[in-house]
DNA sequence: CGTACGTTTGATCTTTCTCAATAATGGTGG
DNA sequence: CCACCATTATTGAGAAAGATCAAACGTACG
C-alpha cells in the first residue's frame, strides 16, 4: 500500500516535524504492525495502572489525557489531535499515570509497545523523533501548570482556545478562523481547572468581549490578536517546527 | 579517577534506575566531558528564550524550573535535587521554553548538549535511560497540573511536601522524618499556584493540626500517614524504581 | 547594631464555587 | 417524522476560598 493510504503516514509526519528521517527510518516506521480500529466517545486507550502494551496513533478524533483525585474530581492534562501518538508518554515506563480517553469518535491505529521500543533501539534518528516529541508534550505540561497555576479563568480560558487553534492549525486541521471545540464545557472546565458554571459565564465574558463567537460548539475567533494577548499567548512552547525540510 | 569520586556518578546512578546499560555504557556515561562550577542562590541554569548548549547535572544544592506569565508572576513547573539533569528536558528543543535557577547554593558538573546527544545516538540503552529520565519528569508535570488544578491550598502543600520528601528518600538525601526546604513561602507559593499570605497560613493550619512540625524552614512529618492521606499523594507517579538492581 | 529579607498577622475585597432551577439540544425509538 | 429523554448549557443567589493591602515582627548577616 503507497505510504499515503498508510494510517501510519500521519505517525510519521508528526515524527518528521523536528528530526531529519532517512529512507531507510521512513520505511522502518510505516513498516509498523498496526491495527486500525474505530472507536465511541469514553473509549479507553490507556487506563491508569495498567500495564501499557501498545501504543495508539489517532487517526481521526480526538481525545484527552486526564487524571482524577482521590474524591473523584479530575483533571485533564492535555488534548490530543489527530496524528497524535497518544503512548509515548509511556513508551519505557511500566505502569501508566494517568488515562487517555477519547473525547469525540475516531479511529485510532494500535502499534504493539514492543515494536516501538525495538524500532527506537535500533534506529537511533527514529528514536530521537520520539524524544522530540515526548519532550514537546511535556513542554505542554508545563505551560499548563503555568495556566492552571496563574492564569485568570479568562485568560486560562482563552488560552486553551489559542492552543488549539494553533495546534490544528500544524496539523492543517483548522478550517480558516474557526473550529468545532471537540468537548463539553464540563470537559473543558476539567482542562482549566474551574467548574462548569464559571467557564459558561466566562465563554460567554469573551463572547460579550468581542473576542471570539459561539454557535454551539463551533468557535470563532473574532479577534485573533487581542485574544492572544489576554490569552497570555506565546506560541513557543509548541515548538512547532519552523518549516518543513523537504524529503 | 575512579568513578565513585566522579561527578557523573550521580548522572549514573540516576540513568540506571531504571534502564540496564553494561559495562560499556556506563564507562561511556563516565567518560563525558564535564566541568564542575560552584553557583549561588539564583543562578541561572538555563534561560527561557536561549539555545541550551549544555546540560547541567545538579551535585549539591536544589534547583527549580519555572515560567513567567506576560505581567510577570511565576509558576514553578518542578524541583530538582542532587543527581537531576536539569536540562534533560531541552536535549534536542532548539529553544527552552522556560528557565532554570538554584535555589540554593550548591554545585553543578556542565556537559555539553552534543555530547550528550552523541552519546544518545551511539548508544541505545543509554538513550533509553535518558527517556526514561524525561518520561518521568513528564510525569511529574502531570501530576503537578493536577496538583494546582484541582486540590485546594492545603492538599497541595501537603503534596509538595509529600513529593519533596519522597524524592529525597529516593536518592538517600533525607534524614529520618525530617528535612530542610530549601526555599521560602514566597517561592513554595510560587510551585503551587498561592499567594505566598496563603502558604504562609496553610503552612501554620498543617502544623495546628498536627501533621508536620516546623522550626525555621525545617519540615518535621510529625504524621506521615495522614498527610499523605491530606494530600492525596500516592507516589506511583514518581515511578519509583521497584528494586535497585546490582550491576 | 542596622538593614534587608522573610515571616506572621489582621481586615477587607474578589474570584470562583455551590446549589438549584430552567432552558436548549441532540439523539432515539416508535 | 415526531415525541421523549438524557445531556448539556444557561442563569441566579449566596457562600467560601484565596487574594490583596498593609503593617508588625524576626532573624541572619554584613
Amino acid at each position: 500500500m503507497p505510504p499515503e493510504n498508510n494510517p501510519l503516514t500521519l505517525l510519521l509526519r508528526k515524527l518528521r516535524q523536528h528530526a531529519r528521517l532517512d529512507e531507510a527510518d521512513q520505511q522502518a516506521v510505516s513498516a509498523l504492525t498496526h491495527t486500525v480500529r474505530k472507536v465511541e466517545p469514553g473509549t479507553y486507550l490507556v487506563r491508569e495502572g495498567q500495564a501499557p502494551t501498545n501504543c495508539a496513533v489517532l487517526i481521526s478524533g480526538f481525545a484527552y489525557r486526564h487524571k482524577l483525585t482521590g474524591n473523584g474530581d479530575r483533571q485533564i492534562v492535555s488534548l490530543q489531535i489527530p496524528g497524535d501518538p497518544t503512548d509515548l508518554q509511556s513508551l519505557y515506563l511500566d505502569v501508566a499515570d494517568h488515562s487517555v480517553q477519547m473525547l469525540t469518535r475516531g479511529e485510532i491505529a494500535n502499534i504493539p509497545r514492543s515494536e516501538l521500543q525495538a524500532l527506537s533501539h535500533a534506529r537511533p534518528h527514529v528514536a530521537r523523533a520520539m524524544m522530540v516529541a515526548i519532550l514537546v508534550d511535556a513542554s505542554i505540561f508545563r505551560e499548563w501548570v503555568l495556566n492552571v497555576g496563574r492564569r485568570d479563568a479568562r485568560a486560562r480560558i482563552a488560552h486553551v482556545l489559542c492552543e488549539f487553534a494553533v495546534r490544528l492549525d500544524g496539523q492543517k486541521l483548522a478550517r480558516g478562523r474557526a473550529y468545532e471545540l471537540p468537548m463539553t464545557q464540563e470537559q473543558l472546565a476539567d482542562a482549566v481547572g474551574l467548574t462548569s458554571v464559571h467557564v459558561n459565564r466566562t465563554l460567554k465574558l469573551l463572547e460579550a468581549e468581542g473576542l471570539i463567537k459561539r454557535d454551539r460548539r463551533n468557535i470563532q475567533f473574532a479577534d485573533w490578536e487581542r485574544l492572544q494577548e489576554v490569552a497570555d499567548f506565546n506560541s513557543r512552547y509548541l515548538h512547532l517546527a519552523p518549516q518543513q525540510t523537504g524529503a
